[in-house]
RNA sequence: GCUGCAGUAGCUCAGUGGUAGAGCACUCCCUUGGUAAGGGAGAGGUCGAGAGUUCAAUCCUCUCUUGCAGCACCA
C-alpha cells in the first residue's frame, strides 16, 4: 500500500467502517482483516456489485468480502470458472478448437464451441478427466485490462475470430477484461475465483452437447455447445442429479401411458387425445375452477373457434402473429373472394365483442367475463413437449373490465383467488413478478405510475412478496406473472395478470361514466392454471400421478379374491357410484396380488379386496395407495369414509 | 424453425440386403388363489410415408413426417 494513496472509506456489512489507500483490492482489505478470511475469500460484493479480489476500488463504497458461504455469489464463481476450466480442458485436449462464449446457467454453465468434429460422449469423459487435473493444478487466476487494439491483435495473432468479433461488440468505454486460468487465457467481464484450486472437482458433471448458433445467429455456422452443471460440493450435486432422475420417474409422458391418460399422435401433433381417465382428471378441475370464478363473481361465456381475419387484423393478432394462426379457408360457391378466417389464438379479442353488446354503464364494472377458451397457435415443431407445450390448449382464461380506480381491488382479489386455488390443489408457495413499463409503451408515465402503483398496492396490501422485472412488461400495460413451485422444487410460471390499456380502444369497448360521457375500460387479462393440459401436465408430475382422491380418475377398485365374491364386488361397486365415487370392479380371473400390483402401478388410490369373509361379513379389505396395510371395515362405514374423502376442498 | 438422434406387435425393446423376434399386455384353457406378476396354449406386424439403388429393401440413398435432447420461439 503506497503511502501517499488517498485514502477511501469502507463500509462493512456490520456498520463498521475502515480507511484504506484508495486502489486496494478487495484481496488486500481480507488480508488486513484476516489472514484466514484471505484464504477463504472468493470475492467481493462493492455497492451491490459483484467484484473480483484483483479489482482495485477507487472510491468510497460499501464492501463485503464473500466467501464459499455466500450462496449466490459462490455459485455465480465455481460456475463460471467451471466454463474456463472446460474451455481450458478443450483446448489442451484439441489445440485447433476455437472458443467462444461460456456464461452462467440455471444450474451451471455452457461453453459454445467451433470445432469440425462433433463431440463424443467419450470426448465428454476425457473432457472432465482434464478438468480434474487442472483443478489438481490449483493454478491462480489472474486479470489484467487491456488496451482494445492490443485485445484485437492477440486474438487475431491466435486466430480466435469469435473472440475478435466478442471485443468488437463490448461498448467503447467498457474495459476489455483478460483473465488467465494458469496458462489459458480468456477475455472475460469477470469476477472469478482466486484460483482454479477453489472449484469443487466433485461437484460438477458435463450434461450433454447440442448444437448453438454463434449469438442465436442462424446465418451463422453452427458452434457445440457442451453443458454442464456445477455446485459447490458433492452433496448438492447428487441431490440434483437425484431431481433429475425422479423428474424422468414422474414423466407425465410415461405417465399418461401408465395410468392411461391421454396420447398424441402424427395426424394431430399439439393436439391431444383424451382418454376417459384423463379427461376425468380434466373435467374435476374444470368443474372445481367454474364453481371458484363463480364465486369470485365471474360470469361464463363461450365465444367462436373460428372468426373472420377482420376481427384480428383489428386486433393487432394478424399484423404480429399470423404465421402462429392457424388459417381456415372454406371454398364457398360463387364468392369473389374466399373469406379468411383463423383459430382463435387467444380469446380477448372474443370477449371484447361479448362487452361490446349493449351499452355498458359505470355501474356494470368491473365485468368479469371468463371463458374456459380453447384456442390453437401454431407452435413450432421443436417447441412441442407432451402437455406441456401444445397447438391446442384451453385457457382458464377471463378479462376484467374496469375502470382504473378499480384496478387495485381487482387485483388484490385475483391474487387471493389464485393463491386459494394454488393451496387447493396442493401448491403451498408461489412466486410473483412484477414486470413494469418498458421503453416502447403507450400511455403517459402518469398514466404508468397510477397502473404499476395499483398492481403493487395489491400485492402489498396482501402482505406478499414480489420481484420486480424492470422493462419487462408489455407496450399497453404492467403485469404480474405468478409461478408456482412443484414437489421436486421446479418453477413453472401457470398464472398472469395484466393490465390492457389498448386492446379496449382498438375494439371500441366504452362505458358512460357517471359524468354521462364515453369513457374507455381498462381490461385485465388474467388465468390462474394458464393452459388446462399444462398444468394437468404439471399437476401429474407434482403428484407423480399420485393424485389427491378428489381428482383421481380412478378412485377405487373393487377386485374380487374368489369368483363366489364377485356379486357382493358387483353390489359394493354399484353403491360407490351411487355414491358419486369413481368405482370400476375388477372380478377377472386372477390373484389379488396381480390385482394390486397393477392397480398400484395405475394409481388407484384405494383398492378393497373382497375374499368369501368379507362376504360373509358384509365388510370390505381397504389398502390405501402406498401403503401395505390393509384395514377391513364395514361396507357402510367405508360408504361414507370415501364419499366424504371424495369432496372437493373448496366444498369442504 | 435449427442441429443431432430415433420411429419394428397395444407397451418396452432386440434384429437382419433374401418380406421378422422377446418380455409384458390381449384371447382361450387350467387354476379359486388373502394384498405388488400362478401355469399352459393362441392370436397379433404393409418394420412411420413416398421415391430411388438392387434380381431382391424393414435394413443402403434421398425427400417428407412424427417423436426425443438441446437451441431458438412462447401474444
Amino acid at each position: 500500500m503506497a503511502k501517499d494513496s488517498p485514502s477511501i472509506s469502507l463500509t462493512f456489512p456490520d456498520g463498521s467502517v475502515r480507511a484504506f489507500p484508495a486502489g486496494s483490492t478487495p484481496a488486500e482489505v481480507a488480508a488486513a482483516i484476516a489472514p484466514s478470511l484471505a484464504k477463504k475469500a472468493i470475492s467481493a460484493t462493492v455497492d451491490g456489485q459483484h467484484w473480483d479480489l484483483q479489482w482495485p476500488i477507487e472510491a468510497d463504497c460499501a464492501i463485503k468480502i464473500n466467501t464459499m458461504a455466500d450462496e449466490a455469489e459462490a455459485l455465480e464463481l465455481i460456475r463460471h470458472d467451471f466454463a474456463h476450466v472446460m474451455a481450458r480442458a478443450v483446448q489442451e485436449l484439441w489445440p485447433e478448437v476455437k472458443v467462444t462464449i461460456g456464461p452462467v446457467t440455471e444450474n451451471g454453465w455452457f461453453y459454445d464451441f467451433d470445432r469440425a468434429e462433433a463431440f463424443t460422449t467419450e470426448d465428454l469423459g476425457a473432457i472432465e478427466k482434464k478438468m480434474r487435473e487442472i483443478i489438481g493444478k490449483r493454478d491462480p487466476v489472474r486479470t489484467e485490462i487491456w488496451d482494445r487494439a492490443r485485445a484485437i491483435a492477440h486474438y487475431v495473432a491466435k486466430d480466435e475470430p469469435f473472440k475478435v468479433e466478442l471485443i468488437d461488440r463490448i461498448p467503447q468505454d467498457a474495459p476489455i477484461r483478460m483473465y488467465w486460468h494458469g496458462h489459458w487465457q480468456d477475455l472475460c467481464r469477470g469476477p472469478h475465483l482466486q484460483s482454479t484450486g477453489q472449484l469443487p472437482a466433485d461437484a460438477f458433471k458435463l450434461m450433454g452437447v447440442s448444437g448453438a448458433y454463434w449469438f442465436g445467429d442462424v446465418t451463422r455456422p453452427q458452434l457445440q455447445r457442451i453443458q454442464g452443471v456445477a455446485f459447490k460440493n458433492r452433496e448438492d450435486l447428487k441431490a440434483y442429479l437425484n431431481m433429475l432422475e425422479e423428474a424422468a420417474k414422474r414423466d407425465h409422458r410415461r405417465l399418461a401411458k401408465e395410468m392411461e391418460l391421454f396420447h398424441l399422435q402424427e395426424e394431430a401433433p399439439g393436439m391431444v387425445f383424451w382418454h376417459p381417465n384423463g379427461w376425468t382428471i380434466w373435467r374435476e378441475l374444470e368443474a372445481y375452477m367454474r364453481r371458484r370464478l363463480r364465486g369470485a363473481g365471474y360470469k361464463e361465456i363461450k365465444t367462436p373457434q373460428v372468426v373472420d381475419r377482420v376481427l384480428w387484423e383489428r386486433s393487432g393478432h394478424w399484423d404480429n402473429y399470423r404465421e402462429n394462426m392457424f388459417i381456415v379457408e372454406v371454398d364457398e360457391e360463387g364468392a369473389k373472394e374466399k373469406r379468411i378466417n383463423a383459430l382463435k389464438p387467444m380469446n380477448c379479442p372474443c370477449h371484447v365483442q361479448v362487452y361490446n353488446q349493449g351499452l355498458k354503464s359505470y355501474r356494470d364494472l368491473p365485468l368479469r367475463l371468463a371463458e374456459f377458451g380453447s384456442c390453437h397457435r401454431y407452435e413450432s415443431s421443436g417447441s412441442m413437449h407432451g402437455l406441456m407445450r401444445v397447438r391446442g390448449f384451453t385457457q382458464d382464461d377471463a378479462h376484467i373490465f374496469c375502470t382504473e380506480d378499480q384496478i387495485e381491488a381487482e387485483c388484490a382479489g385475483f391474487i387471493s383467488l389464485l393463491s386459494s386455488v394454488y393451496r387447493d390443489l396442493g401448491f403451498e408457495s408461489f412466486d410473483i413478478k412484477l414486470s413494469t413499463r418498458p421503453d416502447v409503451r403507450i400511455g403517459t408515465d402518469a398514466d404508468w405510475d397510477r397502473t404499476e402503483g395499483a398492481l403493487k398496492g395489491a400485492i402489498e396490501h396482501l402482505g406478499l412478496a414480489y420481484e420486480i422485472n424492470p422493462g419487462d412488461g408489455a407496450f399497453y400495460g404492467p403485469k404480474l406473472d405468478f409461478k408456482l413451485t412443484d414437489a421436486i422444487g421446479r418453477e413453472w410460471q401457470c398464472g398472469t395478470f395484466q393490465v390492457d390499456a389498448q386492446l379496449p380502444g382498438r375494439l371500441g369497448a366504452e362505458y358512460v361514466g357517471e359524468d354521462g360521457m364515453k369513457h374507455m375500460p381498462y381490461m385485465l387479462h388474467r388465468a390462474i392454471l394458464g393452459s388446462f393440459e399444462r398444468f394437468l401436465g404439471i399437476l401429474i408430475e407434482h403428484y407423480a400421478g399420485k393424485l389427491p382422491f378428489w381428482l383421481a380418475p380412478r378412485q377405487v377398485v373393487v377386485a374380487s379374491i374368489v369368483s363366489d365374491a364377485d356379486d357382493y364386488v358387483a353390489e359394493i361397486t354399484r353403491a360407490l357410484n351411487a355414491r358419486g365415487l369413481r368405482a370400476e370392479a375388477d372380478t377377472r380371473n386372477e390373484k389379488i396380488n396381480y390385482k394390486v400390483r397393477e392397480h398400484s402401478l395405475g394409481k388407484v388410490p384405494v383398492i378393497l379386496a373382497i375374499g368369501q369373509r368379507e362376504v360373509a361379513e358384509r365388510t370390505v379389505s381397504v389398502r390405501r395407495l402406498g401403503e401395505t396395510r390393509t384395514e377391513t371395515m364395514s361396507l357402510d362405514a367405508v360408504l361414507d369414509a370415501l364419499a366424504a374423502e371424495a369432496v372437493a376442498p373448496d366444498l369442504r
